[in-house]
DNA sequence: AAACTTATGGAACAATCGTTCAAGTAGTTC
DNA sequence: GAACTACTTGAACGATTGTTCCATAAGTTT
Protein backbone atom coordinates (compact mmCIF):
# COMPACT_ATOMS: atom_id res chain seq x y z
CA UNK A 1 0.00 0.00 0.00
CA UNK A 2 1.41 3.40 -0.53
CA UNK A 3 3.02 4.63 2.15
CA UNK A 4 0.46 7.91 4.08
CA UNK A 5 3.55 9.58 5.64
CA UNK A 6 5.58 10.03 2.80
CA UNK A 7 2.50 11.00 1.07
CA UNK A 8 2.00 13.95 3.91
CA UNK A 9 5.73 14.66 3.47
CA UNK A 10 5.52 15.58 0.39
CA UNK A 11 2.65 18.22 1.00
CA UNK A 12 4.90 19.63 3.80
CA UNK A 13 7.68 19.58 1.69
CA UNK A 14 5.51 21.34 -1.09
CA UNK A 15 4.43 23.88 1.71
CA UNK A 16 7.42 24.76 2.79
CA UNK A 17 8.70 25.59 -1.12
CA UNK A 18 5.86 27.85 -1.37
CA UNK A 19 6.66 29.52 1.65
CA UNK A 20 9.78 30.07 0.38
CA UNK A 21 8.91 31.81 -2.50
CA UNK A 22 6.23 33.85 -0.55
CA UNK A 23 9.45 35.12 1.59
CA UNK A 24 11.32 35.97 -1.55
CA UNK A 25 7.98 37.92 -2.88
CA UNK A 26 8.40 39.61 0.53
CA UNK A 27 12.28 40.38 1.24
CA UNK A 28 14.47 38.86 -1.59
CA UNK A 29 16.69 35.75 -1.80
CA UNK A 30 18.47 37.53 0.90
CA UNK A 31 15.66 36.88 3.36
CA UNK A 32 15.30 33.48 2.88
CA UNK A 33 16.83 31.76 5.52
CA UNK A 34 15.48 28.25 7.47
CA UNK A 35 13.85 30.13 10.24
CA UNK A 36 12.53 32.66 7.87
CA UNK A 37 10.57 29.98 6.27
CA UNK A 38 9.64 27.94 8.38
CA UNK A 39 8.05 30.69 10.09
CA UNK A 40 6.43 31.48 6.96
CA UNK A 41 5.27 28.16 6.83
CA UNK A 42 4.07 27.56 10.02
CA UNK A 43 6.07 25.28 11.17
CA UNK A 44 9.13 24.98 13.91
CA UNK A 45 12.74 25.46 12.52
CA UNK A 46 13.81 21.68 11.68
CA UNK A 47 11.01 20.88 9.72
CA UNK A 48 13.03 22.90 6.70
CA UNK A 49 16.12 20.87 7.50
CA UNK A 50 14.42 17.79 7.47
CA UNK A 51 13.42 18.07 4.28
CA UNK A 52 16.34 19.74 2.75
CA UNK A 53 19.40 19.26 4.33
CA UNK A 54 21.21 22.38 3.24
CA UNK A 55 19.86 25.70 2.19
CA UNK A 56 21.06 25.82 -1.27
CA UNK A 57 18.79 22.87 -1.15
CA UNK A 58 15.90 24.73 -0.94
CA UNK A 59 16.63 27.38 -3.20
CA UNK A 60 17.03 24.87 -5.54
CA UNK A 61 13.73 22.78 -4.92
CA UNK A 62 12.02 26.45 -5.35
CA UNK A 63 13.70 27.56 -8.89
CA UNK A 64 12.96 23.82 -10.27
CA UNK A 65 8.94 24.06 -9.09
CA UNK A 66 8.76 28.11 -10.05
CA UNK A 67 10.42 27.21 -13.42
CA UNK A 68 7.74 24.61 -13.74
CA UNK A 69 4.95 27.34 -13.26
CA UNK A 70 6.20 29.78 -15.72
CA UNK A 71 6.02 26.83 -18.21
CA UNK A 72 2.11 26.65 -17.57
CA UNK A 73 1.71 29.95 -17.57
CA UNK A 74 3.80 30.21 -20.65
CA UNK A 75 1.46 27.53 -22.39
CA UNK A 76 -1.78 29.07 -21.41
CA UNK A 77 -0.93 32.67 -22.86
CA UNK A 78 -0.17 30.50 -26.02
CA UNK A 79 -3.11 28.35 -25.92
CA UNK A 80 -5.52 31.42 -25.30
CA UNK A 81 -4.63 33.12 -28.93
CA UNK A 82 -0.77 34.62 -28.31
CA UNK A 83 -2.40 37.50 -30.15
CA UNK A 84 0.32 40.67 -29.29
CA UNK A 85 -2.97 42.31 -26.87
CA UNK A 86 -3.18 38.76 -25.29
CA UNK A 87 0.81 38.50 -24.81
CA UNK A 88 1.08 42.74 -23.84
CA UNK A 89 -1.86 41.96 -21.49
CA UNK A 90 -0.21 39.25 -19.72
CA UNK A 91 3.25 40.83 -19.43
CA UNK A 92 1.41 43.93 -18.09
CA UNK A 93 0.21 41.73 -15.40
CA UNK A 94 3.82 40.20 -14.80
CA UNK A 95 4.84 43.75 -13.62
CA UNK A 96 2.39 45.62 -12.29
CA UNK A 97 -0.15 42.91 -10.31
CA UNK A 98 2.26 40.11 -9.81
CA UNK A 99 5.25 42.50 -9.58
CA UNK A 100 6.46 40.80 -6.80
CA UNK A 101 6.56 37.17 -8.49
CA UNK A 102 7.83 38.32 -11.18
CA UNK A 103 10.88 39.72 -9.08
CA UNK A 104 11.08 36.48 -7.31
CA UNK A 105 11.57 34.74 -10.83
CA UNK A 106 14.09 36.48 -12.05
CA UNK A 107 15.91 36.64 -8.53
CA UNK A 108 15.74 32.72 -8.95
CA UNK A 109 16.30 32.85 -12.44
CA UNK A 110 19.97 34.52 -12.09
CA UNK A 111 20.47 31.63 -9.65
CA UNK A 112 20.69 29.86 -12.36
CA UNK A 113 23.63 31.45 -13.43
CA UNK A 114 25.99 30.40 -10.83
CA UNK A 115 24.68 26.90 -10.72
CA UNK A 116 25.09 24.90 -13.72
CA UNK A 117 22.51 22.05 -12.62
CA UNK A 118 19.84 24.92 -13.07
CA UNK A 119 20.36 25.93 -16.00
CA UNK A 120 17.72 23.36 -18.11
CA UNK A 121 15.17 24.09 -15.73
CA UNK A 122 15.74 27.85 -16.13
CA UNK A 123 15.75 27.92 -20.05
CA UNK A 124 13.13 24.98 -20.40
CA UNK A 125 10.43 27.60 -20.72
CA UNK A 126 12.16 28.84 -23.73
CA UNK A 127 12.71 25.18 -25.43
CA UNK A 128 9.05 24.56 -24.51
CA UNK A 129 7.87 28.00 -26.27
CA UNK A 130 9.89 27.14 -29.32
CA UNK A 131 8.22 23.58 -29.24
CA UNK A 132 4.72 24.47 -29.41
CA UNK A 133 5.12 27.59 -31.39
CA UNK A 134 6.74 25.69 -34.28
CA UNK A 135 7.90 29.41 -35.77
CA UNK A 136 8.15 29.89 -39.47
CA UNK A 137 11.44 32.37 -38.55
CA UNK A 138 13.51 30.93 -35.70
CA UNK A 139 15.75 33.54 -35.82
CA UNK A 140 12.94 36.33 -35.13
CA UNK A 141 11.00 33.99 -32.61
CA UNK A 142 14.23 33.88 -30.71
CA UNK A 143 14.65 38.19 -30.79
CA UNK A 144 10.92 37.53 -29.61
CA UNK A 145 11.16 35.95 -26.93
CA UNK A 146 15.00 37.79 -25.68
CA UNK A 147 12.81 40.66 -26.04
CA UNK A 148 10.32 38.76 -22.93
CA UNK A 149 12.68 38.83 -20.45
CA UNK A 150 13.87 42.40 -21.53
CA UNK A 151 10.39 43.92 -21.41
CA UNK A 152 9.83 41.98 -18.09
CA UNK A 153 13.02 42.68 -16.39
CA UNK A 154 13.10 46.36 -17.35
CA UNK A 155 9.56 46.35 -16.60
CA UNK A 156 10.94 45.48 -12.74
CA UNK A 157 12.90 48.97 -12.66
CA UNK A 158 11.34 51.03 -15.02
CA UNK A 159 10.31 53.83 -12.37
CA UNK A 160 6.49 53.48 -13.42
CA UNK A 161 5.65 49.92 -14.56
CA UNK A 162 4.74 49.68 -18.29
CA UNK A 163 1.00 49.13 -18.70
CA UNK A 164 -0.76 47.21 -21.66
CA UNK A 165 -1.16 49.92 -24.13
CA UNK A 166 2.64 50.61 -23.47
CA UNK A 167 3.72 47.26 -24.43
CA UNK A 168 1.38 46.06 -27.61
CA UNK A 169 2.91 47.92 -30.02
CA UNK A 170 6.47 47.12 -29.12
CA UNK A 171 4.98 43.14 -28.81
CA UNK A 172 2.97 43.29 -32.14
CA UNK A 173 6.75 44.75 -33.60
CA UNK A 174 8.02 41.84 -32.57
CA UNK A 175 5.38 39.18 -33.66
CA UNK A 176 4.29 41.22 -36.75
CA UNK A 177 7.08 42.43 -37.84
CA UNK A 178 7.29 46.29 -39.27
CA UNK A 179 5.36 48.69 -36.21
CA UNK A 180 1.95 49.05 -37.68
CA UNK A 181 0.45 50.70 -34.63
CA UNK A 182 -0.67 53.88 -34.01
CA UNK A 183 -3.30 53.97 -37.33
CA UNK A 184 -4.82 57.00 -36.16
CA UNK A 185 -2.05 59.31 -36.83
CA UNK A 186 -0.15 59.94 -39.81
CA UNK A 187 3.56 60.04 -40.58
CA UNK A 188 4.58 63.33 -40.67
CA UNK B 1 43.45 74.28 0.26
CA UNK B 2 41.99 70.97 -0.56
CA UNK B 3 42.06 68.40 2.00
CA UNK B 4 44.56 66.05 1.05
CA UNK B 5 42.91 63.64 3.52
CA UNK B 6 39.74 63.57 1.67
CA UNK B 7 41.13 62.90 -1.42
CA UNK B 8 42.30 59.58 -0.35
CA UNK B 9 39.49 59.17 1.61
CA UNK B 10 37.63 59.31 -1.67
CA UNK B 11 40.04 57.01 -3.52
CA UNK B 12 40.12 54.37 -0.67
CA UNK B 13 36.23 54.60 -0.59
CA UNK B 14 36.31 53.85 -4.18
CA UNK B 15 39.01 51.16 -3.58
CA UNK B 16 36.48 49.66 -1.27
CA UNK B 17 33.71 49.79 -3.84
CA UNK B 18 35.64 48.29 -6.28
CA UNK B 19 36.43 45.51 -4.13
CA UNK B 20 32.82 44.44 -3.38
CA UNK B 21 31.61 44.12 -7.25
CA UNK B 22 35.20 41.72 -7.25
CA UNK B 23 32.83 40.00 -4.74
CA UNK B 24 30.27 40.18 -6.12
CA UNK B 25 31.79 38.91 -9.16
CA UNK B 26 33.16 35.60 -7.40
CA UNK B 27 30.47 34.97 -5.09
CA UNK B 28 27.04 36.94 -5.82
CA UNK B 29 25.50 39.76 -3.97
CA UNK B 30 24.83 37.26 -1.22
CA UNK B 31 28.65 37.15 -0.66
CA UNK B 32 28.67 40.71 0.60
CA UNK B 33 29.67 41.24 4.16
CA UNK B 34 31.55 44.21 5.51
CA UNK B 35 34.33 41.53 6.03
CA UNK B 36 34.49 39.69 2.81
CA UNK B 37 34.23 43.23 1.21
CA UNK B 38 37.07 44.57 3.23
CA UNK B 39 39.32 41.60 3.18
CA UNK B 40 39.05 41.57 -0.64
CA UNK B 41 40.30 45.24 -0.22
CA UNK B 42 42.49 44.62 2.05
CA UNK B 43 41.35 47.12 4.25
CA UNK B 44 40.57 46.46 7.80
CA UNK B 45 36.64 46.20 8.15
CA UNK B 46 35.99 48.84 10.24
CA UNK B 47 37.11 50.75 6.95
CA UNK B 48 33.91 48.96 5.23
CA UNK B 49 31.76 50.53 8.22
CA UNK B 50 33.42 54.02 7.92
CA UNK B 51 32.97 54.92 4.55
CA UNK B 52 29.56 53.31 4.23
CA UNK B 53 27.26 53.66 7.32
CA UNK B 54 25.64 50.23 6.05
CA UNK B 55 25.89 47.12 4.18
CA UNK B 56 22.91 48.73 2.20
CA UNK B 57 24.98 52.01 1.48
CA UNK B 58 27.87 49.98 -0.14
CA UNK B 59 25.90 47.97 -2.27
CA UNK B 60 24.36 51.17 -3.21
CA UNK B 61 27.20 52.83 -4.14
CA UNK B 62 28.18 49.92 -5.59
CA UNK B 63 25.57 49.58 -8.15
CA UNK B 64 25.49 53.34 -8.96
CA UNK B 65 28.93 52.74 -9.82
CA UNK B 66 28.59 50.30 -12.33
CA UNK B 67 25.68 51.83 -14.30
CA UNK B 68 27.82 54.45 -14.55
CA UNK B 69 30.04 51.77 -16.34
CA UNK B 70 27.56 50.29 -18.32
CA UNK B 71 26.56 53.53 -19.59
CA UNK B 72 30.36 54.21 -20.91
CA UNK B 73 30.49 50.65 -22.86
CA UNK B 74 27.25 51.39 -23.83
CA UNK B 75 28.12 54.65 -25.51
CA UNK B 76 31.62 53.09 -26.65
CA UNK B 77 29.93 50.56 -28.57
CA UNK B 78 27.58 52.87 -30.22
CA UNK B 79 30.32 54.91 -30.98
CA UNK B 80 32.50 52.23 -32.46
CA UNK B 81 29.75 51.77 -35.29
CA UNK B 82 27.21 49.99 -33.76
CA UNK B 83 26.96 47.53 -36.51
CA UNK B 84 25.25 44.03 -35.76
CA UNK B 85 28.33 42.41 -36.10
CA UNK B 86 30.10 44.93 -33.54
CA UNK B 87 26.66 44.45 -31.39
CA UNK B 88 26.80 41.14 -31.53
CA UNK B 89 30.40 41.11 -30.98
CA UNK B 90 30.03 42.93 -27.49
CA UNK B 91 27.42 40.72 -26.38
CA UNK B 92 29.05 38.01 -27.19
CA UNK B 93 31.82 39.02 -24.81
CA UNK B 94 29.83 40.06 -21.71
CA UNK B 95 28.43 36.36 -21.51
CA UNK B 96 31.65 34.56 -22.41
CA UNK B 97 35.06 36.58 -21.48
CA UNK B 98 32.95 39.02 -19.26
CA UNK B 99 30.62 36.63 -17.96
CA UNK B 100 31.41 37.43 -14.00
CA UNK B 101 31.10 40.42 -14.89
CA UNK B 102 27.81 40.59 -16.51
CA UNK B 103 26.04 37.99 -13.89
CA UNK B 104 27.07 41.11 -10.97
CA UNK B 105 25.38 43.24 -13.36
CA UNK B 106 22.11 41.76 -13.79
CA UNK B 107 22.20 41.02 -9.48
CA UNK B 108 22.54 45.09 -8.95
CA UNK B 109 20.26 45.17 -11.45
CA UNK B 110 17.56 43.67 -9.83
CA UNK B 111 18.38 45.14 -6.66
CA UNK B 112 16.60 48.27 -8.19
CA UNK B 113 13.60 46.02 -8.59
CA UNK B 114 13.68 46.64 -4.69
CA UNK B 115 14.56 49.98 -3.75
CA UNK B 116 12.83 52.72 -5.86
CA UNK B 117 15.87 55.02 -5.95
CA UNK B 118 18.36 53.24 -8.10
CA UNK B 119 15.86 53.03 -10.49
CA UNK B 120 16.73 56.17 -12.28
CA UNK B 121 20.19 54.89 -12.20
CA UNK B 122 19.85 51.38 -13.64
CA UNK B 123 17.83 52.59 -16.42
CA UNK B 124 19.98 55.72 -17.28
CA UNK B 125 21.82 53.52 -19.99
CA UNK B 126 18.09 53.18 -21.75
CA UNK B 127 17.94 56.57 -21.74
CA UNK B 128 20.98 57.55 -23.20
CA UNK B 129 20.66 55.02 -25.63
CA UNK B 130 17.67 56.58 -26.95
CA UNK B 131 19.07 60.23 -26.70
CA UNK B 132 22.31 58.76 -28.56
CA UNK B 133 21.23 56.43 -31.55
CA UNK B 134 18.28 58.99 -32.01
CA UNK B 135 15.96 56.13 -33.53
CA UNK B 136 13.80 56.40 -36.86
CA UNK B 137 11.25 53.94 -35.39
CA UNK B 138 10.75 54.13 -31.65
CA UNK B 139 8.99 51.25 -31.63
CA UNK B 140 11.50 48.84 -32.81
CA UNK B 141 14.14 50.30 -30.88
CA UNK B 142 12.56 49.61 -27.70
CA UNK B 143 12.38 46.19 -28.67
CA UNK B 144 16.07 46.13 -29.50
CA UNK B 145 16.75 47.46 -25.88
CA UNK B 146 14.68 44.63 -24.80
CA UNK B 147 16.03 42.10 -26.52
CA UNK B 148 19.37 43.03 -25.61
CA UNK B 149 18.81 42.43 -21.85
CA UNK B 150 16.65 39.21 -22.58
CA UNK B 151 19.98 37.80 -24.70
CA UNK B 152 22.41 38.84 -22.41
CA UNK B 153 20.34 37.10 -19.27
CA UNK B 154 19.89 34.39 -21.46
CA UNK B 155 23.37 34.18 -22.43
CA UNK B 156 24.26 33.43 -19.05
CA UNK B 157 22.10 31.16 -17.57
CA UNK B 158 22.66 28.75 -21.04
CA UNK B 159 23.86 25.63 -20.94
CA UNK B 160 26.56 27.25 -23.28
CA UNK B 161 26.79 30.54 -23.70
CA UNK B 162 25.87 31.98 -27.59
CA UNK B 163 29.01 33.43 -29.40
CA UNK B 164 29.52 36.34 -32.05
CA UNK B 165 27.89 34.40 -34.70
CA UNK B 166 25.04 32.55 -32.73
CA UNK B 167 23.68 36.07 -31.69
CA UNK B 168 24.76 38.34 -35.13
CA UNK B 169 21.56 37.04 -37.26
CA UNK B 170 19.44 38.31 -34.21
CA UNK B 171 21.18 41.53 -33.41
CA UNK B 172 20.49 42.18 -37.17
CA UNK B 173 17.06 41.02 -37.46
CA UNK B 174 16.19 43.44 -34.43
CA UNK B 175 17.87 46.53 -36.15
CA UNK B 176 17.62 45.73 -40.35
CA UNK B 177 14.09 44.10 -40.19
CA UNK B 178 13.32 40.98 -41.52
CA UNK B 179 15.77 38.02 -41.26
CA UNK B 180 18.02 38.13 -44.67
CA UNK B 181 20.75 36.44 -42.66
CA UNK B 182 22.59 32.71 -44.01
CA UNK B 183 21.61 34.13 -47.86
CA UNK B 184 23.58 30.33 -48.81
CA UNK B 185 20.46 28.19 -48.30
CA UNK B 186 17.36 28.70 -50.30
CA UNK B 187 13.91 28.60 -48.32
CA UNK B 188 12.72 25.05 -48.99
C1' DA C 1 51.80 74.87 18.72
C1' DA C 2 47.13 74.58 19.84
C1' DA C 3 42.60 73.38 18.15
C1' DC C 4 40.24 71.11 14.73
C1' DT C 5 38.82 67.59 11.60
C1' DT C 6 39.37 63.25 9.33
C1' DA C 7 40.95 58.71 9.03
C1' DT C 8 42.40 54.31 11.26
C1' DG C 9 41.77 49.95 13.28
C1' DG C 10 41.52 46.55 17.31
C1' DA C 11 38.17 44.84 20.41
C1' DA C 12 33.82 43.70 21.56
C1' DC C 13 28.51 43.34 21.47
C1' DA C 14 24.25 41.16 20.74
C1' DA C 15 21.84 38.96 17.13
C1' DT C 16 21.26 35.66 13.80
C1' DC C 17 22.71 32.12 11.20
C1' DG C 18 23.10 26.86 9.35
C1' DT C 19 23.16 22.75 11.09
C1' DT C 20 23.33 18.83 14.41
C1' DC C 21 21.54 15.95 17.93
C1' DA C 22 18.69 13.20 20.49
C1' DA C 23 14.40 11.98 22.25
C1' DG C 24 9.91 11.18 20.86
C1' DT C 25 5.49 10.21 18.05
C1' DA C 26 2.92 7.98 14.66
C1' DG C 27 2.16 5.24 10.72
C1' DT C 28 3.49 0.68 8.11
C1' DT C 29 4.98 -3.97 7.59
C1' DC C 30 5.48 -8.49 9.14
C1' DG D 1 2.42 -6.66 18.93
C1' DA D 2 7.11 -6.36 17.47
C1' DA D 3 10.28 -4.41 14.32
C1' DC D 4 10.86 -0.94 11.25
C1' DT D 5 10.50 3.41 9.01
C1' DA D 6 9.17 8.22 8.46
C1' DC D 7 8.28 12.31 10.53
C1' DT D 8 8.51 15.88 14.48
C1' DT D 9 10.63 19.14 17.38
C1' DG D 10 13.03 21.67 21.19
C1' DA D 11 17.54 22.57 22.54
C1' DA D 12 21.93 23.65 21.61
C1' DC D 13 26.63 24.37 19.09
C1' DG D 14 30.01 27.13 17.02
C1' DA D 15 30.48 30.41 13.44
C1' DT D 16 29.54 34.61 11.29
C1' DT D 17 27.17 38.70 10.98
C1' DG D 18 26.33 44.17 11.20
C1' DT D 19 27.52 47.56 13.90
C1' DT D 20 29.37 50.32 17.81
C1' DC D 21 32.97 52.11 20.67
C1' DC D 22 37.14 54.17 21.71
C1' DA D 23 41.78 55.22 21.70
C1' DT D 24 45.06 56.85 18.46
C1' DA D 25 47.29 58.70 14.40
C1' DA D 26 47.68 61.96 10.79
C1' DG D 27 46.64 65.96 8.27
C1' DT D 28 44.69 70.94 8.22
C1' DT D 29 43.63 75.35 9.98
C1' DT D 30 44.36 79.25 12.96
Amino acid sequence: MIDGRKARGEKKRRAIVEATLRVIERDGVAGVTHRSVAREAGVPTTASTYYFATLDDLLIATLLWVAEEVCDDMLQIVASGGTPREIARSLARAVNENRARTLAEYELYLLAGRRPELKAAAHRWLDLAVETARPADPVAFRAFLAAVDGLLIQGLTADVAPNEDDLEPIVSFLICGRDDSTPATREQ
